[in-house]
DNA sequence: ACAATAAATTAGGATAACCTAAAATACATA
DNA sequence: TATGTATTTTAGGTTATCCTAATTTATTGT
């Protein structure tokens, strides 16, 4: 009954959350390789969270896991945290892009909740962190975003970039070199099926950018469909 | 040779550098005194920080403990890291003078070089922090501070609050209120011997101060020579 | 359907930090 | 100086998190 939270159950809760945005469990490979242990550690941390009072997950021997009410809003509150901390590095202490997630990555686990209050007032209530994803409000609510990867849109489908992977600087700056950032719309143009070359042509830029799978993989999108 | 550094090292270490500027070592009660732990836990880590590579500190058994040079580095960075937190979690964030201090205990431990730098610059290199106490440089040097409490002076004598203790909310919020606060020019009025108060005529306010001996013995002063 | 492979779990250990209780040492004073 | 008290250290245990190696379970291709 002692609800004592440590930073490591944190992390394995957020990767929890972010695997199962995309499918239905998250199964203990997955989680293991995404945080960097060996998978007989998630399989004991896994069965700690499931056994913990309240339960923060559901898990099944060799059938994953995913997370209950209670885990979900402690998965929330970090990610809560991580985008707000991104932004706030970023707007008031002058972090670019690319080395902000680092730091929000240790920082999460650590600030008051007093702390998340004056930061969030600070920067006037966002809702969107600084790579496009959208921050839970302070009732931890998740406003919607898409699903969609840019990496399935086809020749002449429009769409706007929502958001883009956080935790890969080099990534990040090549992606803000090409000025292919949060809110940037496109056109595709051209897609190659042998490479998986996506050709795009972007709103205020001259030149094309060709973007390769493992980028275009990374990146959501909304699409605006065509008014004529 | 693998230099590890966990938070709670850093926190002996800031221990004992606190308490060897005003003594010759820091012994094991103390310490366990002021973190709150038990005797049996301080020899331990004592023990292990003597004997890292390279030494953190300098121990021999009932002897108590002095840092080594590098020792000393490491809680002067703390040190440097508390209390430039404590300066903007104040200045930017908008936290009172007496909630700095908890937040800035655990942040010191997890922010990274580039955030110290950042700061730095954002609140423009101070040199003090809020409660008064100077701030080691960038290079880790620490200025000069008055050894002097305000518990030591006497009838006519002058002087000026240099700094408080820092960790006590209830204590700086009646310091506060007082407007007993670093900057502050007095003269002691009278001695009580019996009950070791103080009365101060304080620069700019009408009434006397009362201070009893628990506050005196926690504000360190310089005093003001007389010029006649 | 069943063997080969891949994935997950259990078993057994390590480390850092803490604790309590017992033993050793230091100190203070009659 | 001798002894009682206070302090410190040692011994032995606990918890969280991680690991490797061995074992078990699941999946997949023929």
């Amino acid at each position: 009954m002692v609800k004592k939270r440590t930073d490591t159950m944190e992390d394995y809760l957020k990767t929890v959350y972010k695997i199962t945005s995309q499918k239905d469990r998250a199964s203990t490979g997955e989680i293991a390789d995404k945080l960097g242990v060996a998978p007989a550690s998630v399989t004991e941390m896994v069965q700690r969270l499931a056994s913990a009072d309240p339960p923060l997950l559901v898990y099944r021997k060799h059938q994953g896991a995913s997370l209950t009410p209670e885990g979900e809003q402690i998965a929330l509150e970090t990610l809560r945290h991580h985008r707000l901390l991104e932004l706030f590095l970023h707007e008031i202490l002058g972090y670019s892009w690319d080395q902000v997630h680092e730091e929000a990555e240790i920082l999460e686990h650590v600030i008051s909740e007093y702390f998340e209050e004056r930061v969030a007032e600070v920067l006037g209530d966002p809702g969107q962190g600084i790579h496009g994803e959208p921050i839970p409000s302070r009732a931890l609510e998740m406003s919607s975003h898409p699903e969609i990867y840019l990496h399935d849109l086809r020749p002449t489908q429009r769409g706007v970039i929502r958001s883009v992977r956080d935790d890969d600087p080099g990534f990040l700056r090549y992606l803000l070199k090409l000025r292919v950032t949060p809110g940037t719309k496109f056109q595709v143009r051209e897609f190659s099926p042998y490479d998986h070359i996506l050709y795009l042509i972007v709103e205020g830029q001259e030149e094309e950018i060709a973007l390769g799978e493992s980028a275009t993989a990374q990146i959501l999108v909304e699409i605006i469909e065509d008014a004529d």
